[in-house]
DNA sequence: AAGATTACCTGAAGGC
DNA sequence: TGCCTTCAGGTAATCT
């Protein structure tokens, strides 16, 4: 489901609202989400867990414990962190607050992590994508999911940003997108970017040219920014932890406009299948 | 070994 | 109404 700017959005309203806070026990009806160690002992290890932080790695969420622990939740596609208060009724999750994410979402909700307040954070994600990983701050930080990870598109110089794509002969947009090369961008802030700099998806990334590759690059600093400040993008059932939408969608530039004019030339964005997703792009301002 | 494809899952939406 | 296909914010595993 999110992107760089979702999940620091996410991650910096759980810190504001559970760091502190004691987590008394754990729920889950989709045991898998636990990769590491397993559902069950990660039940019983994590009682008494005191939460200092939470801070964004890439696109994975990191709950600093105390005694050197660190609890890793990855939302992939349609995982959503929520702070809320639900009840178990049977086997079926029911609300005990009204508001933007009762019902639906919460026949989602695979994982529950109770507070010592009464609050709980829960993990809804229909596609069941989402991952947990508990363990030592060693162990979490040396997973491949972490360590695999090139620099953070927000913190990359230019001259890294330039020397790691460059590397690559594959389409830049699936260079973009991969977290090896540079972590935080998706398909919405990619295509944004790429049409923001006028380059065509489909662009091999080694035979970019130094002016494009240094728009690229100016444009993914400044739209995660801008989104990252307008809490992210909803489409579809996106939320923030409090259930409300991020804004940055009333400022999709290319993303899902397919047929619609281009906002600069007028001509009708197109889309192209690449690695199995969707590329939108306006066929008159990015050429190959 | 990089690049391309498939797997993981459950819908929603549109065509017929 | 229902069946079939395509698409959905990500990335790891598996191929070639």
């Amino acid at each position: 489901m999110p992107e760089l700017p979702e999940v620091q959005t996410i991650a910096d309203d759980l810190n504001r609202k559970v760091s502190g806070r004691r987590i008394t026990g754990f729920w889950t009806d989709w045991p898998k989400v636990v990769k590491l160690p397993s559902a069950k002992k990660l039940a019983d290890e994590i009682k008494g867990a005191r939460i200092e932080r939470i801070e964004r790695i890439g696109k994975n969420i990191i709950f600093y414990l105390n005694k050197n622990r660190l609890l890793l939740v990855h939302q992939k596609m349609t995982g959503h962190l929520m702070v809320g208060k639900w009840a178990l009724k049977s086997d079926k999750m029911e609300s005990l607050l009204p508001g933007p994410q009762k019902e639906r979402v919460n026949q989602y909700i695979h994982a529950l992590f109770y507070l010592d307040d009464g609050w709980m954070i829960a993990l809804s994600d229909m596609r069941k994508f989402a991952r947990i990983a508990f363990g030592s701050k060693e162990e979490i930080l040396s997973l491949p999911d972490i360590k695999k990870l090139g620099p953070d598109a927000l913190e990359i110089a230019f001259t890294e940003f330039e020397e790691r794509i460059l590397a690559r002969r594959k389409a830049i947009k699936l260079t973009l997108m991969d977290p090896t090369v540079v972590a935080g961008i998706g398909n919405i802030y990619a295509d944004d970017i790429l049409w923001s700099a006028r380059v065509h998806p489909l662009k091999p990334a080694n035979e970019l040219r130094p002016e494009e590759l240094k728009e690229i690059f100016e444009y993914t600093k400044k739209i995660l920014k801008r989104a990252v400040k307008l809490r992210g993008t909803s489409v579809g059932d996106y939320r923030d932890a409090d259930g409300r939408e991020g804004r940055y969608a009333k400022h999709l530039l290319v993303y899902r406009r397919t047929g619609s004019p281009c906002k600069r030339c007028g001509a009708a964005i197109e889309r192209v299948r690449l690695g199995g997703r969707s590329a939108h792009f306006c066929p008159e301002c990015q050429k190959i």
